[in-house]
DNA sequence: AAAAATTTTGCAACAAAGTTGCATTTTGGT
DNA sequence: ACCAAAATGCAACTTTGTTGCAAAATTTTT
C-alpha cells in the first residue's frame, strides 16, 4: 500500500488577519462593525473581484442585503475598493491597490473578464494608455474592460 | 416692432426614411414589424446612444416593455446595434457603423459618457489601442469607456 | 465603567430592470 | 385568401437597487 500524500495544513491566525482589516477600517475613520470586517476580509481572501451577489452568497444570512449595499458604497467612497463596470450590467468590486483616498481613485489599470469561469481580474500591471479625445471633450474617468479567456481556462 | 425671425421648416419625407430602415431589416433577414421599424428609426434620428428607458419614453405606450427588450436583443445579435457598458450599470445601445455581421461585432471605438448631460457618444474615429495582456490571457472583446464633460457642456 | 451621543443595522415597503411561458396577432410566402 | 412561422402583448415572476425609520451597536464623553 502506497503512502498517502503528505498534506501540510497551514492555519493563519485569525486574530492577525482581523487586526489587519481593523487597521484599514480605522485608517479610513470607519467604525469597526461585524459586516465591515467580514466583507473587507472577503476581499482580502478573494483573488478576484466580487459582485454584490457573490458577497450575499459568501456571507449567508449574516447580514441584510441593504447592509451589503451600504457597506460597498462606503468602501468605494473611502477608496478601499473600486468598481468594475461590465458589459452584462453587473458591477463588480475589487480592492484598491494603488493609494486611493477618500473620493479620489487612481486605479487606472485594465480589467479582464473571463467568459469561461466568470472571474474578474485586476491587471494591476497593465495600465490604460492615454487616449487623445476630440476637441471639447474633457476626460475624468476611464474604464478599460477586456473579456476573453483567462490564464486558468486557457 | 421688430420682424419675427424667419423659421425654415424642413420636412423629411417619411416614406424615404422608412424605406431606408426597411431595407436594413430586410438585409438582416428580419421580418418588417412596426416595433422594429420605429425603434430602428429612433436610432437613426438620435445622434447619441439610447437606453431601454429612453426608447420606452420615446415610443410612449406603442409597444410593450418586453417587445423593446426583445427588439434590442435581436438588433444586437444581428450586428445592427452594439451595447455600451456604463459605470452606473445601465446599458446603452448605438448603431453599428462598422460593418458588423450576425454574431460578430467590430466596433472597436472609444465611448464617451458626459457627466453633465448624460449623453453617450460613439467616438467612431478614436480607436482603442492594442493592449498587451499577460501570458495565458486571450482577448475577445474590449470596451473602453471614458466619462467626463462633452463638447456641448464644455 | 456607565451614560450619552452618534453611527450603523435590519426591516418593510417600494421602484426599476429584466426574464419567461403562453395565447393572440401579425407577417411572409404560396 | 390561406397557411405556417414569427413576433407581440400580457401576466406573473425574479433580480437588483433605493429610502425611511425604529432598534441595535459603536464610539465618545463623563
Ligand atoms: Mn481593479
Ligand atoms: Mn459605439
Ligand atoms: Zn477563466
Ligand atoms: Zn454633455
Amino acid at each position: 500500500m502506497r503512502a498517502l500524500p503528505m498534506v501540510y495544513l497551514i492555519t493563519i491566525p485569525e486574530l492577525l488577519m482581523v487586526t489587519n482589516v481593523k487597521e484599514i477600517l480605522k485608517k479610513n475613520q470607519l467604525s469597526i462593525t461585524e459586516s465591515r470586517r467580514k466583507i473587507l476580509q472577503l476581499f482580502y481572501n478573494a483573488n478576484d473581484a466580487l459582485s454584490h451577489a457573490d458577497i450575499e452568497k459568501l456571507t449567508g444570512d449574516d447580514f441584510d442585503r441593504v447592509t451589503i449595499y451600504r457597506t460597498l458604497q462606503t468602501f468605494v467612497e473611502k477608496g478601499i475598493v473600486h468598481t468594475i463596470p461590465t458589459a452584462d450590467n453587473s458591477v463588480r468590486y475589487a480592492l484598491c491597490k494603488d493609494n486611493c483616498t477618500e473620493g479620489h481613485h487612481h486605479d487606472n489599470h485594465v480589467h479582464f473578464l473571463c467568459d469561461e469561469c466568470g472571474k474578474t481580474y485586476c491587471l494591476d500591471h497593465v495600465t490604460i494608455p492615454d487616449i487623445q479625445l476630440p476637441k471639447g471633450f474633457h476626460q475624468k474617468q476611464t474604464d478599460l474592460v477586456i473579456s476573453g479567456v483567462c490564464k486558468n481556462c486557457d
